[in-house]
DNA sequence: AGTGAAACACACACCGT
DNA sequence: ACGGTGTGTGTTTCACT
């Protein structure tokens, strides 16, 4: 983590918008294209920047459900560890998957199509697992905060 | 949503990498450059792409810790809850909230460095508000998927 | 709605400092 | 390491089909 300020600066600026310019960028930095192309090569060289994506409108998309699944394994579903997450990581709808401290639990952002999408996605490719022996859905109403971006 | 299926495609490709050049999209979809940057520009001003983020690596600037912490308002504390939800906006540390179906509460995903940063912000930005009546955090051990893409 | 070409801006490399 | 300048490549517009 050698980065001095006009890098995280950069990075900051980036992370907000990736279809800022080198020359819009060099110019809030206080620096002139050159260098600051160079630093912006670096960073994406170093591994800093993992990639630039966009991101689209779920509401617009017709993506009105967000749930939080936790979703516990019985004892012998142990042994089926790595063949559920490589499950997990082919369903689409599953956009986020971590291992929870504490319990043997994995929680599961599961994003779909109203209520009967829900539905559908947990009865046809987590229930229908016989290792699976509970899914708790935590549904999310209103979203007060959502962004991509690193508190640097 | 009266998107076709070139449509989809187009998005679903700069969903996964926004550096794609107009030509390397048009090529992919079938299309020429000209037609297939009408539609982006579309796409972009009908707000079906909200934005282009970079994607920064975690680990490698330090932020090892990520928790999704419910934190519930005292009865009184309903009389704040803009003020509390400004509040959440304004923290940099906290990457997304959303209000839960079923309880009062608010669930917030929290990204640290180490658990003195998580226990710090904890206690210097949600426990010091009176109407706070109880946090509780959830520690992700690992992370199994993250994507920002929707399933499309 | 798709094609082809032209104007323009930008990314990237090579110079000097 | 920063800055200036040039060249190719991508973006954006326009005239035509």
């Amino acid at each position: 983590m050698s980065l001095n300020q006009v890098d995280r600066q950069i990075l900051a600026l980036l992370q907000q918008d990736a279809s800022l310019s080198t020359a819009e960028i060099a110019d809030k930095v206080g620096l002139s294209q050159s260098p600051c192309w160079r630093r912006i090569a670096k960073l994406e060289q170093d591994g800093y920047i993992k990639g630039k994506v966009a991101l689209l409108d779920e509401k617009q998309l017709g993506f009105d459900m967000l749930v939080y699944a936790h979703v516990k394994l019985s004892n012998h579903g142990r042994n089926n560890l790595s063949e559920f997450e490589k499950l997990i990581m082919s369903y689409d709808e599953v956009t986020e998957c971590y291992t929870m401290a504490g319990t043997m639990d994995f929680m599961l952002r599961i994003i779909s199509r109203g209520i009967e999408g829900y539905e559908q996605f947990v009865r046809d490719n987590l229930l229908n697992l016989e290792y699976v022996q509970e899914v708790h859905s935590n549904v999310t109403m209103t979203c007060v905060k959502r962004t991509t971006a690193l508190p640097i």
